[in-house]
RNA sequence: GCCCCCAUCGUUCAGUGGCCUAGGACACUGCCCUUUCACGGCAGGAACACGGGUUCGAAUCCCGUUGGGGGUACCA
């Protein structure tokens, strides 16, 4: 039998990277055995999904290469729901209910029951006819327990007893995901369920409904830890800074988010974390998945981007950077010669613009402390004289530019480099200085140098 | 409250009874390379939450404690 793996997103918000990488375990795992791998769109709360969102979570998918066989959309198959809840409707599995959420709640407080939803099974036997306000609700077993193997976290089992009769048709006529979930996962044949581990309490119910849709079996459970932040709490979409797409506008790389978001989870017996994707296919199973929670470090993103930067060449990184050149990309021959000095420094592509704004523009306001820390020194203002004077009509290349700074250096004996730096970039950091540098202008390269030299004297 | 789960360096992954005086990576510190910063190289500090068992032997198995998390909707 073919494995058949799906990634559910419902579509209330953007991708994240928790849901990133849940459709990035289920797309290796169908990678590693040559499974099918099904995108299926979880829309049946029509209230909170919106409709552009989905395409955005194609987007995201498509941009971390996650690419699916096949596509469905819940809310093209409520029919189908609808047919199953009636079937169970008929068959006493399932009753209809008229009570409001209150009086739920109410009953639930002169009880003194404090334990969650708290139905009670007040309409189990009412016999109550569709109308306003009617739901329907699953009837479930009060003896017995759910239970399964889960691949990632071993036997589990919840007593039937604590499950209460959940609501599985909105009064609206609109069935409620746990029935969608279920149904679609057998009637697509769905081997693995491969989510987050915050749905591990919705399995006993989709079981239940899956067993009394009369489905035979059930799929493969793997439930994956929890990405948390620094608090160690899930990443929330309010809180943290978690769309997929916002890395991507940040100059993050997708093999590099891609592998990262693997790394998390799950590691190579030998520790190479950072490898082709197909190269851990062949050694990536379901099961070595970690069972702990796993801090979203971003550090550690930065540092894989940054590898992942330093593996292109010149043309990959030109057509990929496009989006963050900025004005350095005017003179696109000019950016091509700039980037490979950029390059091994960056861990994100939108530094690119401010690393080159130097040579393309004017340079920004040197940090006070900085130019301080360069320029005060003694004999800076003989350097920058000296190698003034001597700009004036060199050859105007990066040789003969390091020979000038140089060469004032040794005569000197003193170093050059940073006064000058700092004069003509604004920066006492950066890019290896004279090939940018050769391509200003003289006379810009010139004004620069006397601005500095002026603020020496003040 | 009730249900479910988790626990190795600051972070992350490896380790599935002896190969562990616990390994890799990120971060951090130092040195080397370099007339800047990075990249690269080398070195260093840094962990099996605690308490009981089981066993000749426990990071690895069992129980408890503590700490943390998830769920508890006419959301998914």
């Amino acid at each position: 039998m073919t494995v058949r793996l799906r990634f559910s997103p419902a579509p209330t918000g953007y991708l994240h990277v928790g849901g990133a990488r849940a459709a990035l375990f289920n797309w290796l795992y169908a990678q590693a055995v040559d499974g099918t791998f099904i995108l299926r769109i979880e829309d049946t709360d029509a209230d909170r999904s919106q409709p552009h969102l989905v395409d955005a979570i194609h987007d995201s998918m498509r941009w971390l290469g996650l690419e699916w066989d096949e596509e469905y959309r819940q809310s093209d198959r409520f029919d189908e729901y609808r047919r199953v809840a009636n079937e169970m409707l008929d068959a006493g599995k399932a009753f209809r209910c008229d009570c409001t959420q209150d009086s739920v709640k109410e009953r639930a407080e002169a009880r003194g029951d404090t334990s969650g939803g708290g139905y009670d099974g007040h309409c189990r036997d009412r016999d109550v006819q569709p109308g306003e306000g009617v739901v329907v609700r699953f009837r479930t077993p009060d003896t017995g327990v759910t239970e399964w193997d889960d691949l990632v976290r071993g036997h589990v089992s919840f007593e039937n007893a604590d499950l209460e009769d959940f609501i599985i048709v909105r009064s609206s006529g609109v069935p409620m995901f746990h029935v969608a979930n279920a149904y679609d996962d057998w009637d697509m044949g769905i081997t693995h369920v491969v989510r987050g581990e915050d749905l591990i309490n919705t399995v006993p119910r989709v079981l239940l409904l899956r067993e009394a849709m009369g489905g035979e079996g059930q799929p493969i459970f793997a439930h994956l830890p929890l990405i948390v932040n620094e608090q160690r709490k899930k990443l929330s979409k309010r809180r943290d800074d978690v769309a997929v797409g916002d890395y991507r506008d940040r100059g993050y790389l997708p093999l590099a988010m891609r592998n990262y978001l693997l790394t998390l989870g799950w590691g190579p017996k030998d520790g190479e974390e950072i490898r082709p994707m197909e190269e851990f296919a062949k050694t990536f199973d379901l099961a070595d998945i970690n069972k702990a929670p796993a801090f979203f470090d971003i550090k550690k993103l930065d540092h894989f981007n940054g590898e992942y930067i330093r593996m292109l060449s010149t043309d990959e990184l030109v057509e990929v950077s496009k989006p963050f050149g900025g004005a350095a990309m005017a003179d696109m021959d000019q950016y091509r010669r700039l980037l490979p000095l950029v390059q091994p420094r960056l861990k994100r592509l939108d530094e690119i613009a401010g690393q080159l704004q130097w040579v393309v523009g004017d340079p920004p306001e040197p940090v006070e402390k900085d130019w301080k820390k360069v320029m005060t020194k003694p004999g800076v203002g003989e350097v920058l004289d000296l190698v003034a004077e001597r700009l004036k009509d060199c050859e105007w290349t990066p040789e003969a530019l390091e020979e000038v700074v140089f060469g004032v250096g040794a005569e000197l004996d003193t170093k050059t480099q940073l006064p000058v730096r700092m004069a003509i970039s604004g920066s006492r950091v950066g890019m290896p200085l004279f090939e940018p540098m050769a391509e200003v202008e003289r006379d810009e390269i010139l004004r620069r140098i006397a601005d500095a030299r002026s603020k020496l004297e003040q």
